[in-house]
DNA sequence: TTCCAATGCGAGCGATCACTCGTGTTCTGT
DNA sequence: ACAGAACACGAGTGATCGCTCGCATTGGAA
């Protein structure tokens, strides 16, 4: 009801803050155990002025999501350039999966909003989007691959491969970096192995 | 440091039915936000009562992981029978995947342990155990088929089958029965697809 | 300078939840 | 029959946590 207020340039900046905050408490506990006022101490501010600018945890999360659902975009665009339906799939699927790692590695808490199964429910709103945008993008690509599948059966294979992405992003994201690029190999061939023909 | 009292029938029987009502409860919820007065009640029964059994929250995961690791042990005997290794692997893959698929239907808080991440960490000690157990049975089926392959390879091979699975147990598991099928079948094409060599 | 909105604080409220404890009831062995 | 152990109850305790509220400070527009 009450109007937010326009905000000054320091607002922001809090506003800013607190999302760090909150990507790493969210990645070092999950959504479910991070509390407000832990967020509110890694950002080196009081809970009071936490709520000053979100109205809930919930807030914190949905903040997050935009932000990284921004990510992921910016990456995309900057990957899927042209052509690259026409690619081969090994190619296709390293150069989808690249910038997702990026943007995993970079933001700690992407991670844990992704693959969240602690959320209460469908207060998962930012979540579930988040996860809806990647399978839409994944099933836009297998679209222009095979233009003659059937719509449904394209977007199953596309969540699919999402799911399968998201169990391993736990895994990839924990290795230890020389480990990493073993896993992400392991990824790229699980991915491979399931979307080619035959 | 008290030991535990000599159990009457009477006992045993209130066990059964507290881990029942647990895995109902866990399955609805979810581990963390799941109650143990919910489950008390649930069992129609008293917290005070419950606690009789069960030394905390913790305690019934424990048992619950314990019930369901027998079952998959059962369930993969009657499927491991004999030269499993030398089948051809898609039909490796369906006779290791159904029992336990079927397992999951069976008890509905399977897959909240089995793909708990809101498990207060180090003590989801029964949730990773259960993991442990069919990350092992898959190395060993993987190692009988590529004995010459190093250890270490087929390990993580069946790391990644294993969450592989798990990322679409969920999926599973919550189809409407009349689609059920139509997951599996695409949970099987990623594994073999993954599993088989080039 | 003046005034109000925006920002900031932090003690503490209300609700939740794992778990306890005092007490009473039922079983089992002798 | 009797004693002691196992079983059962459920109000209550202590701790946690999301969030509020009264009040102080800062910033910007006039």
């Amino acid at each position: 009801m009450s109007p937010q207020p326009r905000r000054q340039e320091r607002g922001q900046r809090r506003m800013a803050q607190l999302l760090d905050a909150a990507a790493e408490v969210f990645a070092d506990t999950g959504y479910a155990k991070a509390t407000t006022n832990a967020v509110a101490t890694r950002a080196g501010v009081s809970p009071g002025t936490l709520y000053q600018f979100f109205r809930n945890k919930e807030a914190l999360a949905e903040g997050l999501a935009e932000r990284y659902q921004q990510a992921l975009t910016d990456a995309h665009r900057r990957a899927f350039d042209s052509g690259l339906a026409s690619l081969p799939l090994p190619d296709l699927v390293s150069r989808m999966i690249g910038p997702m790692i990026e943007v995993n590695i970079a933001n700690p808490g992407f991670k844990a909003l992704f693959t969240a199964t602690d959320m209460p429910e469908h207060l998962g709103a930012p979540a579930r989007r988040m996860h809806a945008a990647v399978v839409d993008r994944i099933a836009e690509v297998l679209t222009a691959r095979s233009p003659d599948q059937p719509a449904t059966d394209l977007r199953r294979t596309a969540v699919v491969a999402t799911q399968i992405f998201g169990s391993l992003l736990g895994t990839i994201v924990a290795a230890k970096p020389a480990d990493r690029s073993q896993w992400i190999a392991e990824l790229e061939r699980a991915l491979v192995g399931y979307l080619s023909p035959g």
